[in-house]
DNA sequence: CGTAGACTTGACGGCACTCAAACAAGGTGG
DNA sequence: CCACCTTGTTTGAGTGCCGTCAAGTCTACG
């Protein structure tokens, strides 16, 4: 019985189930063998660090609210974010075959999180092969949102970059039930913005201003509201299939 | 029996079997299974597309030769390329859970390739789960690669960015037996690397001749070759733990 | 020998950077 | 309850990396 291990309530994996349900249908027996897995839940403040670079972890972190990000370091301090998380997404998923971590996973916002130990996913691999495709599965829609957000750095302007962020984290956040594609909760600073888009914090500030003044983004506090979002994604170039929100048999 | 259908030669897969074996042994049974599924090889010249953006092939190509790229077009013509992908390589392995390709795969030189049905890709999943996690392994090398690529367009230099490109194909090639890490062939037009490095191809060439006048690289023809690797290397800040060239219980 | 594609060079312009300072807001302690 | 500090945002001035445009050169190949 993991009652005294295992979560407090598992309608906190809701966002996980959903997140992988709009992709393909799990099975109970595939929900109930993942579910009995996560720890307990635990807490961490925003700035936390939740992996280090070059760590092993034995186990993969499960994100259940707040925002967190994958980042990279260089020599003279400079980050690098390749990566925002969501509730519902593992931020560490890949380590379970990659062993070392190359980049650290920051709280960006102060967050809840579970953990599943390697041991107990491979487990999960020898004995649900769909489930397995499905965790598969879940490493690919990351490394999506990684080529596309290489195009944004390679080839969109910055405001374009700007654009294409609050499109992409309002469809996926609302593809986990959390608000919705023009109006959300999205808690970073415009210094963490910078360092995902490779840009300096002034400039982002000032793309940021342009934005508002072009009546394309409104963002006070924590909440971002996209008045004219046809407008905003075609600014963006902004197309949706990247985030693969059709359901299929996987 | 297939004679008929299956690789001429299956020495040709040496590449594939050498890049996963570099990180985890496999057994006799999975080589064989694996290998008996690959089609027939084929060839394409050089600019050929293998895969568009929007398909949805029932198969994943496996490169046996020559180099590809993964390609998304903006609206005014630009490209950025994502990867490049050398031989051993799966240029589309995500397409079978992914189901439709978010980009194009173009051949950058001429090529060789073979192909695995997604529906025989499936029973080895069903049947084989450590091969299973093999095959996941592949796709998680290349998002490691990827992200290393998103910190290069956002914090690197142009010139340091080219530096680690030079870096990072050496130990790729290397890594299937092909070339070492610091002289190794690499037909690709500077315009190609332009696209790869989010950079005009008029300063592509400028920033060539730099990494030349340094004498950190020799580049005639095909044939890189980098006479000074410690040098380039601490030029590009270049660790390769990201390649995940270590072999691990997996 | 002519042509196409790749590479190279120069002039000029602009997007985004750095440096520096001011402003706003929330939290803390005296 | 207010002074003070910290963190985040905003603004301005000056700079530089890299882009565009436009030629010109080199090489492979038919």
């Amino acid at each position: 019985m993991m009652t005294a291990q295992g979560l407090s309530d598992p309608a906190l994996l809701q966002t996980f189930f959903q997140r992988l349900e709009r992709r393909d249908e799990l099975g109970p027996d595939e929900r109930r063998a993942m579910a009995e897995l996560f720890r307990h839940e635990r807490r961490l403040e925003a700035g936390a660090e939740i992996v280090g670079e070059g760590e092993r972890p034995g186990q993969s972190t499960l994100l259940l609210s707040g925002i967190t990000a994958r980042a990279k370091l260089m020599g003279d301090g400079e980050r690098q974010i390749t990566a925002f998380n969501v509730p519902g997404d593992f931020v560490d998923l890949h380590s379970f075959l990659l062993k070392e971590l190359d980049h650290s996973v920051v709280a960006i916002t102060p967050i809840e999180f579970t953990q599943i130990a390697h041991a107990d996913l491979e487990r999960v691999t020898e004995r649900f092969p769909h489930l397995s495709r499905m965790l598969w599965l879940a490493t690919l829609l990351d490394s999506a949102i990684n080529r596309e957000w290489l195009v944004g750095l390679g080839r969109r302007s910055a405001l374009a970059r700007a654009a294409h962020i609050f499109c992409e984290m309002g469809l996926r956040l609302n593809a986990v039930g959390l608000g919705s594609p023009d109006n959300y909760e999205f808690a970073v600073t415009q210094t963490d913005l910078a360092d995902a888009m490779g840009l300096s914090a002034v400039h982002v500030n000032r793309v940021i201003q342009d934005l508002r003044a072009r009546n394309l983004l409104v963002w006070q506090g924590s909440r971002v509201s996209l008045p004219n979002l046809d407008g905003i994604r075609e600014l963006a170039e902004f197309d949706d299939r990247y985030l693969n929100l059709m359901k299929e048999r996987r």
